[in-house]
DNA sequence: ACCATTAAGTGAATCGATTAAGAACCGACA
DNA sequence: TGTCGGTTCTTAATCGATTCACTTAATGGT
């Protein structure tokens, strides 16, 4: 009788002279069979090298995997090289690795959900994916689904509470009801164009990152007794600097000239912060420019960026935790402001 | 006639009204049917909502996964902080995501490899790994491995030409025929003990790091007509500043005081200069020092260390490379010599 | 001694696909 | 007309497991 390379359930069992199920419930299911069964079989596979049922088809029959893919905005490589990115990889993996759950990285570039949505239990989605068919194929396809800084209106989504902290860093940036108020905003239309906006009304209800934290500005604006202006905010349909140097510069030619610029998120203030050095401003006497995320080189800066800092890890933490209770909720993490001399 | 939720080859075959492996074909054989039949289904499919063979089915079948484990010295949060390990993972990864091929993140702390084994194609093993029975397991079970700064005795490695890059940063380090000179080695033994070295018989056909590394350092020292005492070497166990330190501490108080300290990593030689200092000895004018890695900290260090630098990223395009070619072999990698004013 | 329970173990359908072997059909050629 | 070769499609076995429904044996109560 000649032993085969590798043993399957079915030839473990006639080896054994018992039935396959049997000992499939030695392996998961202690209650069906006698201890005595049991532990004899258990050994029996010990000594014959079979080390338990195949997960690839106990997978298929149960449809659970055990691996939950991350969905990286960009390449992989954006997301080992990015601080900010690697701290929520950390707290998303620890908490990943305590609960046994292993870890694919799916890159934000790849068209098709596909090749993997058959293989995992689920996805942490880490900001907007690049390729935007992905996030609808995420609202089809996926089991089950955790957004984080992002919204795609299903199962949970980790975010900071983005309405009160812009309303915290707004209202840190303002000072006198006379203060001239531009926002520069991140994606807040739905198409991919770069323009100033001259009507807010449909944003009040939107539910978008981007709206919240503008209703945030909004709020801080109105308490501090100032009207905006109806064409003082400005889209930026990705954060990257190029837009953003060309809105910064509209927004800072614009008349009245603002000498307060609310920015959603730090490259964009940074590239605001390059345009007005660039005009001969100064900051923050004759422009006050406040950020968001809290990324390193806002605080390398000159003059450092005021901002609100995020804590990634625990945002990864979090979003793990929460794929893990398969709950359908928002959660929130903390914030902190982050003050700088830019403001 | 009720939708189903999500479609199966099956299901849609007979809703087709073709057979099953019609279906099978159109996706994956087209030679197998008439290019009218397979655009009409095709076409079908698309409308119906069934993107394709599900690809957990498909994998069992076939044994194949398209995606691979790399397997981490640490734990997932150790990869992500340290910046050799991540410009390795950028490596792997660029390489992998240009083949359509997923990257599945696997723990060296992890006792066992079962949880993934089935799941994919083959490991890219990145250092030895922490727990040491993933080592026999990589043996035994996996389908294909490349191990990288390591042995295991099949398939495909990737390492730096240790020999002669040790054998260079020695021959640099050494300058007269009288020097005294005193060696720390990493991992020469299998054992984890940390202990003092009387024979050096054994360990010159051994084919691991260290051994590869030793003879480099000898033939070095023999060319500098420098005669070795028999109880110069010193064994650590691991990469950790504790067994780094005692067995600095040793060599550095041994009679005849060494004045050349070769370390076979940047960790041990930096443990090694810092008790030196600590002894009121100056670097390098009572002794030299050298390493081996290139990591951060050494060039940060003041005195700043002289050792050999590994490119990481072009490390990591190899073995993903050497991976995908499935070929058994050894591939090498460059270095460089950082000098530093530890030597 | 009889019937009802419970415990232990088995048979067979099933998960969603691939693929070898064979059936049906078509036109062509002798 | 009969049959041959080629194309196109189907049947059914298989990958390696899980699990429901069922049989058999053992136990307990009266």
């Amino acid at each position: 009788m000649t032993k085969p390379k590798s043993w399957t359930l079915k030839s473990i069992a006639k080896e054994l002279g018992v039935s396959n199920a049997t000992v499939s419930n030695a392996f998961n299911r202690p209650d069906q069979l006698s201890k005595a069964r049991r532990e004899e079989i258990l050994a029996a596979c010990k000594k014959l090298g079979y080390f338990g049922p195949n997960k690839a088809a106990q997978s298929l029959r149960r449809g659970t995997f055990n691996i939950v893919a991350l969905v990286l905005p960009d390449s992989v490589e954006y997301m080992v090289s990015d601080p900010v990115a690697s701290s929520f990889m950390r707290g998303v993996s620890a908490v990943l690795e305590k609960n046994g759950i292993n870890l694919l990285l799916f890159s934000g570039n790849n068209d098709n959900l596909n090749s993997v949505v058959d293989f995992v239990d689920g996805f942490i989605c880490y900001g907007r994916p690049r390729n935007k068919q992905l996030v609808e194929q995420l609202k089809q396809v996926a089991k089950h689904v955790v957004t984080v800084d992002f919204n795609i209106g299903r199962d949970a989504s980790v975010n900071v509470n983005n309405h009160q902290a812009s309303f915290d860093i707004a209202k840190h940036a303002l000072q006198k009801n006379d203060d001239r108020v531009a926002i520069l905003g991140l994606r807040l239309l739905d198409n991919d164009v770069l323009c100033r906006v001259y009507e807010h009304h449909e944003f009040e209800a939107g539910q978008s990152i981007a709206h919240q934290r503008l209703r945030g500005y909004l709020q801080a604006i109105n308490d501090a007794g100032i009207t905006l202006g109806d064409d003082r905010t400005w889209n930026i349909p990705e954060s990257s600097e190029r837009f953003a140097s060309i809105a910064a510069k509209e927004a800072l030619s614009s008349t009245p000239r603002p000498n307060v610029l609310l920015c959603m998120s730090d490259l964009i203030a940074l590239a605001a912060m390059r345009e007005a050095l660039k005009m001969g401003l100064s900051i923050p006497e004759d422009i006050r420019i406040v950020g968001f995320d809290g990324i390193d080189e806002g605080q390398r800066f000159v003059p450092k960026l005021t901002t609100v800092h995020q804590n990634s890890e625990e945002k990864g933490r979090i979003a793990a935790t929460l794929f893990l209770s398969k709950e359908q909720q928002t959660a929130e993490i903390d914030y902190q402001l982050q003050l700088g001399q830019s403001s």
